[in-house]
DNA sequence: TCAAAATACGACTAATCATTCGCATTCACT
DNA sequence: AGTGAATGCGAATGATTAGTCGTATTTTGA
């Protein structure tokens, strides 16, 4: 039981003139630098509007809250990640499990770019976790892993499938996260990337025996 | 780049006589209790010091700073896991893999007792993460589990075994930290256990026949 | 019994920060 | 140019909180 009210984060109103979109992507740039640098500890709003060159007031007439501003930042890492995800596990020229280790590749690679971003996101994630959009983000992933299942596990029941879904979905993020938390080289990202594709492959070609 | 300092975590002074000792203890257990129910974010020294019927001052007196008690606490569940870890995976009466199993079962149903308590320390981490001691504690996991790769897995290489090591074990450890984040039937502990321990099974299975 | 050491206390300080609001500036349109 | 709407500003507010320090109480040991 951690936070008990959830933070209203939908936008406080729609730029409608070329400088209030500039100055929203200012704020989102900035916002970047900021978490990248200082930290989830040090991502204030005033830090982010000075970081933008822009005041504070401007800041909160488009976003409702500083969690707004984290929550947004969030959701396009999502929704970059679910395109990668789709593209690759819904990538028809392949047998399916020949899409994981492309899968598991990029998405590692992905996670230790920006790296620094990632972590602090993550430590903010406190802020808007409980957030009813967020739970709805994690729904689209979802689909695309069940879907892809279907297709390389025919013979397994719907059960096994749900439950090896979401471990494989769980585990690519999870120590994903965990792994990019220290500098990697680009050896070690191919090297670990080989051994969790391994891992998962191992794991789903031993339940389509059944 | 999030925390520049790393706080000062060893204990300011030891107790010396009863009362103190009682002190801390309620600390303690005031923290486990905070945490529990306000969550990380509304984890203060004056609440755990208000539930321990102590005052602030008291708590400064046996503890550096907030983090120290929150470290403490970490610390703590870090030698509970580490032996258990020992105890199963060095149980030479079965064979390396037919160990994995009850381990990922004890792990799993060890994280979701008490999940708010971990979930809230997770929340916490970015405050004591970079402490030189909270590394540390993690090298004597990774002997244990080094020690069990090489009777597992005695034709691998080592590198393999390694990476594997590593994998395995940030696996159990992530994932369970996520899927603890939700509130589970044991129903449900006991599928996603079996899910996990196939998953590792089938996974060094496949790395011995190399 | 008494003094010194240990322990306990909690009001206070200093700092941080999210958010607001009254005012200033710029834009769109006539 | 003029007018209202949109946008931008940033000092001020209110709240929270980590950590300190002078004082009060309790314990110890002689």
């Amino acid at each position: 039981m951690s936070d008990h009210r959830s933070p209203r984060i939908s936008s406080r109103k729609q730029p409608k003139q070329a400088r209030s979109a500039e100055l929203v992507a200012a704020i989102l740039q900035a916002a970047v630098q900021v978490l990248a640098k200082e930290g989830a500890q040090r991502f204030t709003t005033a830090r982010v509007a000075e970081k933008a060159g822009v005041s504070v007031g401007s800041l909160y007439q488009y976003f409702p809250n500083k969690a707004a501003i984290l929550f947004r930042l969030q959701s396009d890492e999502w929704r970059q990640t679910t395109g990668l995800l789709r593209d690759i596990l819904e990538d028809i020229r392949k047998p399916p499990l020949d899409r994981l280790p492309g899968l598991v590749h990029a998405f590692l690679r992905s996670e230790c770019d920006e790296a620094a971003v990632r972590v602090a996101l993550d430590d903010a994630a406190p802020l808007y976790r409980d957030a009813p959009e967020a739970q709805a983000a994690r729904a689209s992933g979802d689909r695309t892993i069940q879907l892809f299942m279907q297709e390389a596990l025919p013979n397994a029941a719907q059960a096994t499938r749900e439950v090896a879904g979401d471990l494989v979905m769980t585990t690519l993020s999870t120590v994903g996260k965990q792994f990019s938390e220290a500098p990697r080289t680009a050896k070690e990202i191919e090297a670990y990337a080989d051994a969790m594709a391994d891992m998962f492959c191992a794991y789903l070609r031993g339940l389509d025996h059944d």
